[in-house]
DNA sequence: ATAAAAAAATACTATCCGGTATAAAATGCC
DNA sequence: GGCATTTTATACCGGATAGTATTTTTTTAT
């Protein structure tokens, strides 16, 4: 198994069990030896980072698509609800959640990780909401920043219900009920 | 050291630290033998029980205290955001939220209580709901049962929040932002 | 084909975990 | 005081953890 195929089934274990998944176990299911991986990463500070950075790369590549397609300011709203609640793919939750609400139990550089990709996502929310204020689709009155923070927080809130099992179609309304004050 | 210091120090360290702490730990701490530690709670099981219920009970006990105050309904949600974004107690977020994200890592009676408390919550705050449309103190169209599920995920969140370090002056105003939508 | 280099598998270290058996100390009882 | 009981402390068990040293296999180069 080469290591790209080792990565995702990092990515995949710690996306749907969280970051306390052991390297032994990893090693395990990939059918890699302990030492290809540690060759190959530098230990489980350099795994879990890798996979967070895989994760991040691909979750932040679909946001951008959806902020920045053609759809309405609402209608991108609506498609980031329905990506969160409903895509099959987040039926575990989110890596980047769990590494956040375990982010003690990490090593170093995935800490540092951690606090780079909240701070980049609350930036890209950011750009949104100002994009449309100036646009005027978004008639809001509170501060762009704000509102960013206020739709991490509850998308990042979604994903934990999904995580501890909750159905989409009970978390779905409650997030359309959450985000809806910021259409008014 | 007696065995209800015992138990304080078991809910002190699973509030601020989470389920994952060791017994080794909890009994280091205590000044207390492993072998009393298992005479007086059975396993690691009966020791995360015991703390989930005192601080339930705790927690419970102060909910009731609010919600059959005579605060206005607007005032005693009020006091709910104040209570569970400002109170130096929450600083360190909720022990029933950190013990429900890692509940498949708990012994099989507390998952039990894990779930028994959470359903004995959106009870609670159902009836809020349900009485507070009766009195005509609260005029919005959702359904009790809803507004319930609604304020007790966003209490979980802001608790979330507290627990990886934000804020209380940055949990507030999220909060308050996400309950305003109650009241109307 | 053979020698050199790289990769991999196995086995190991030291440490921690939850849980317990055993031995030592302290207590109660008469 | 001396015996019996209970509580304590220590040491241990089996298993799992992250990480590594060693040996075996495979590949590569000449």
């Amino acid at each position: 198994m080469s290591p790209e195929d080792l990565l995702q089934v990092a990515v995949a274990a710690y996306w749907h069990e969280g970051p306390e998944v052991s390297v032994n176990a990893i090693c395990q299911r990939a059918g890699v030896s302990k030492p290809s991986l540690y060759r190959e990463f530098g230990g489980e500070d350099g795994l879990t980072l890798a996979a967070l950075e895989s994760y991040a790369g691909m979750i932040q590549g679909q946001l951008q698509e959806v902020l920045s397609s053609k759809l309405s300011f609402a209608g991108k709203l609506e498609a980031l609800i329905a990506f969160t609640a409903e895509d099959p793919r987040n039926e575990h939750g989110c890596l980047f959640v769990k590494m956040r609400a375990a982010r003690q139990d990490l090593g170093p550089r995935t800490q540092a990780k951690v606090t780079e990709i909240e701070a980049g996502t609350v930036e890209i929310y950011t750009r949104f909401f100002r994009d449309g204020r100036k646009n005027g689709e978004w008639p809001g009155s509170i501060a762009p920043g704000f509102a960013a923070q206020y739709l991490h927080a509850q998308i990042g809130l979604a994903a934990s219900q999904r995580a501890i099992g909750m159905e989409a179609a009970t978390v779905k309304p409650l997030l359309q009920y959450a985000l809806s004050i910021l259409k008014s």
